[in-house]
DNA sequence: TTATACATTATAAGCGCTTAAATATTCACT
DNA sequence: AGTGAATATTTAAGCGCTTATAATGTATAA
């Protein structure tokens, strides 16, 4: 592989020159720039980005740490991020924890050792544990987009939760609900938890009461929705609505309920959060709080970037606002 | 940032011994590696993996290249490549092409100059381009997953795609229905095409001509695949039931079918292709043709890894069996 | 003519690692 | 004591770049 000694000899001139035609550092007479270019050309030059990274300590690239990037969410909100990689010229380290603590501990040092740029942290095994990585390498640069804890200063950019989950309750209970029950994510979860509190929320200020029997607790996907479903569905008396805590579990819980004879949303309404991409083609198509992922990962992108560019020492927090979709999950009553 | 040499300097030894204690490589007498450990763990040494490349020449690190993240079938795949990845100690830089040609170059040329040690390219725009790049390029182990003709000589990993069409049909037939429709995906695309064959094979050997009125294309995205069905839906009488060429765009349809007031199945049967992870999920559960993408990631991660393991200089190309999975989209007239 | 300033290119060190080769140490055996 | 083999550690080169500094050439002024 060809290297830019070899492209030095060949255009008779030093490697700092073609160092300097390559990267457009100083002026280059014409007559020497094209004689470089002419040996780039002939030889196939590749410049390694390992060198050139070693000499400049930096690699332009970011590692991103996920759940799992098979969940629709985390697909958009990484697409976003990978997006803005390709319009700056980054590039994207992905790795999925899987929520496995050790596999998180593992890929955070692997990264640190490719030596990131920055990292991107999107992963619930993060909160409110030691990652007494941090303390071992270097500070790097990172960004959180998650609602916990984090234990340790960072940027961060999260949605406001807690509204989302204000306003997904009070649309039903402005559709004229007042049996309202609740499917929602581990409580451990600083997001499920804040949905939820939302929910909380908005029926104590419609001066409705909570049953516990329709409140149900499940992990955020589509199958152990389902089964919470079902569970509830035992127990006699269904509500007239429930908000479930995001889209995916959304989507069991409309499958459970159909397959119990269910019809949604006469007999049932339901209200999903997150709008994913497949929320409107759901059958029916899914009524559900919108937040935008895209923008999630574009902005955490950006954030971190500015904080490399401008080295800021402070740290960010930006909330993005969630918005109420209306579809067809949900029956008025009024 | 600590350096090997710090570390040498701490513990009184060279930088090749601090380098032998670290990497194993040979046997370093008890004491001292006692003393190298200590250093390191008191300056928080964190090896340079960019040095290490650059003097190794390998950065066990592969590129993957693929259309759209976002779609849960690519999702999953990635998945499969991103789980391989981890338990062999390697990372992934991930980058979407978007269907842009010219994004497939750049990355590409990203990807080279940061010298992975192999690609993994599951891109669309792949097919039938003339990837001047690879030529401009010293040889990198790559592997195609797709069923498209590539140009160049390469590892290749598919879905057998004419089976999965056949198969896919023949269900329908042997269901009862004669009446059969398709919405099939971009011709040009290779999968789209063998799977299209499929179709026409079934059709063919069961002695049922088929109407091209019932035939769209769309172009596996569900919002399209909506359209296409109204479009069908149009021209008058409708089939009994549709191969629809992927599970997306299955779930465009039947969202399409319910607002216009059919029923499936018992108005239209619907079959999908793909098995992604919703298919079961979706009303009614989709009975679809089934491939297992955590396989195909997890073959074309292996087959890369023998190939640069063993320098294997030949080709593979591994083909995986679709299989059929029944659930209620399709129902049986017989 | 010589000194000075300016424009252009070359030299060489160093980024943090690995490893072949060189060196030092230990030990068994004449 | 002297030799050689075996063992343990160090020295130093080099991976492919960037860039501070030095060197060279050329035009202008004194």
């Amino acid at each position: 592989m060809a290297t830019i000694k070899d492209v030095a000899k060949h255009a008779q001139v030093s490697t700092s020159t073609v160092s300097h035609v390559l990267n457009k550092t100083r002026y280059v007479s014409e007559e020497i720039t094209e004689k470089v270019k002419a040996a780039v050309e002939l030889l196939n030059y590749t410049p390694s980005a390992l060198a050139r990274s070693l000499k400049l300590k930096n690699t332009r690239t970011f590692g991103m740490l996920v759940t799992t990037s098979i969940n629709p969410f985390f697909a958009e909100v990484v697409k976003g991020v990978e997006r803005r990689c390709y319009e700056q010229g980054y590039n994207l380290l992905l790795c999925n924890t899987e929520g496995d603590f050790e596999r998180l501990r593992f890929n955070i040092d692997m990264l640190l050792q490719k030596r990131v740029d920055g990292l991107l942290l999107m992963s619930d095994e993060l909160v409110n544990q030691n990652i007494d990585i941090f303390e071992r390498h270097e500070p790097v640069p990172t960004v959180v987009m998650d609602n916990g804890d984090t234990g340790f200063p960072t940027d961060k950019i999260q949605d406001n939760a807690y509204k989302g989950g204000y306003i997904a309750t009070q649309y039903l209970i402005e559709s004229g609900h007042t049996k309202i029950g609740c499917i929602r994510g581990p409580i451990d979860k600083p997001t499920a938890k804040k949905r939820y509190a939302g929910f909380e929320k908005a029926m104590y200020e419609a001066k409705l009461s909570i049953n516990l029997d329709w409140v149900e607790t499940s992990n955020f996907e589509c199958e152990d929705a389902a089964t919470a479903f079902k569970k509830l569905f035992q127990k006699g008396e269904l509500p007239t609505a429930i908000f479930v805590c995001n889209d995916m579990m959304a989507m069991g819980v409309i499958n459970a309920a159909n397959s119990l004879g269910l019809s949604i949303p006469d007999d049932l309404s339901i209200i999903g959060y997150d709008d994913i991409k497949i929320a409107r083609y759901m059958t029916p198509s899914l009524t559900t709080i919108h937040q935008s992922k895209f923008n999630l990962g574009r902005q955490a992108f950006d954030t971190l970037l500015d904080k490399i560019q401008t080295k800021r020492e402070s740290d960010l927090e930006i909330q993005l606002e969630p918005t109420l979709v209306e579809r067809n999950s949900v029956k008025k009553l009024l």
